[in-house]
DNA sequence: AAAAACATGTAAGCTGTTACATGATTGG
DNA sequence: CCAATCATGTAACAGCTTACATGTTTTT
């Protein structure tokens, strides 16, 4: 069990140069501004995972040759880089990415996407979806001990939980009937 | 804007403190075993955060003296803790809330009702899903622009966290009719 | 000329993760 | 008596947050 090469943010950004080279500035107006941004945005944190990426050869950094600002750096994946990508997007879904990472999942999903490969896409959704349904059966038994044992509060707490998963199982069979139809 | 006195998980230990006075092994059980488990259930991270909270004052442990087990101590929140508490529950949810941390509000539209206030779960709904259908109209923009610009898989990740939004939205209108009912 | 946006960085502090460590009590 | 459960802790490490700091280029 060797652990991974870089943290959730870390892939973020991998799976951001994949789609296209730039720089740190603009990865932090993305995380910034899109509904994809789970992840920090500040200086702090961007600055130093790129390093630490750019450390482990997992992506190369160049002085931007056709912009102005010299300062200003673009990077890109390396072979390496793209390895442990595709390694991250490939990954057994666990209960506990379920339970708490589900935007992850999507962030996984999405990425996948950039890699062209329709029957990586389709093990992941019939995957995914398989999970979703095996986690909302435990959610619903939970249920009825919850809407005896707890208050009303409690119970609909749960609830709530449960019809966000079945929307998450809902998009999956329609998303994998879009990739089956090729 | 001076900061809050304690973490989100502090946060959540001092809701199940006040919901019953029990040790720290056992909110450790709860984190791991129950579905609101967002939580981490590692003794290195609910030792040191119950350590903290006492220090601010927030619980007070004893000395179980009905059990036979000398060394555990149950902890149960301090009159500083449940103003704690409260604040943080009635604080103002920002579009950060909904973007990232639904499982949180969720944890604490569970804990409000421990407090038996239904004006403040009330309010606490239709806040809840005021903001909830302002953040899917944004949503719904961006998808005009990602179906156009990006390829599948982007569109149909925005379009699973846009379905996940609207079935917490319709689980809010519910609750909030469960409530208006009284 | 000023303001906004572009662009990158550092430092302190806190928290959580992982791993290790210890010991008591209860159930089979 | 052995295993599981109860019960609490510590220490090293890594990462993120916040705040500060600096300078350039473009827009108004």
């Amino acid at each position: 069990m060797n652990k991974p090469p870089t943290t959730t943010l870390g892939y973020a950004l991998l799976g951001l140069l994949h789609q296209r080279e730039q720089t740190g500035y603009a990865l932090r107006k993305f995380f910034a501004d899109s509904p994809m941004g789970n992840y920090s945005s500040s200086p702090g944190a961007i600055y130093p995972a790129l390093r630490r990426l750019e450390e482990q050869g997992l992506i190369i950094g160049s002085v931007r040759s056709d912009g102005p600002l010299k300062r200003s750096r673009t990077y890109r994946p390396t072979k390496a880089g793209l390895e442990a990508l595709r390694t991250w997007l490939g990954q057994d879904m666990t209960r506990r990415d379920i339970e708490v990472r589900m935007d992850e999942l999507m962030l996984r999903f999405a990425f996948l996407g950039d890699f062209g490969d329709v029957p990586a896409t389709r093990v992941f959704l019939a995957s995914l979806l398989d999970q979703i349904e095996t986690y909302l059966v435990e959610l619903k038994q939970i249920l009825v001990e919850v809407t005896q044992k707890a208050g009303r509060h409690g119970r609909l707490a749960l609830e709530g939980g449960i019809e966000s998963y079945e929307a998450h199982a809902r998009w999956a069979r329609r998303a994998l009937s879009e990739f089956e139809e090729e």
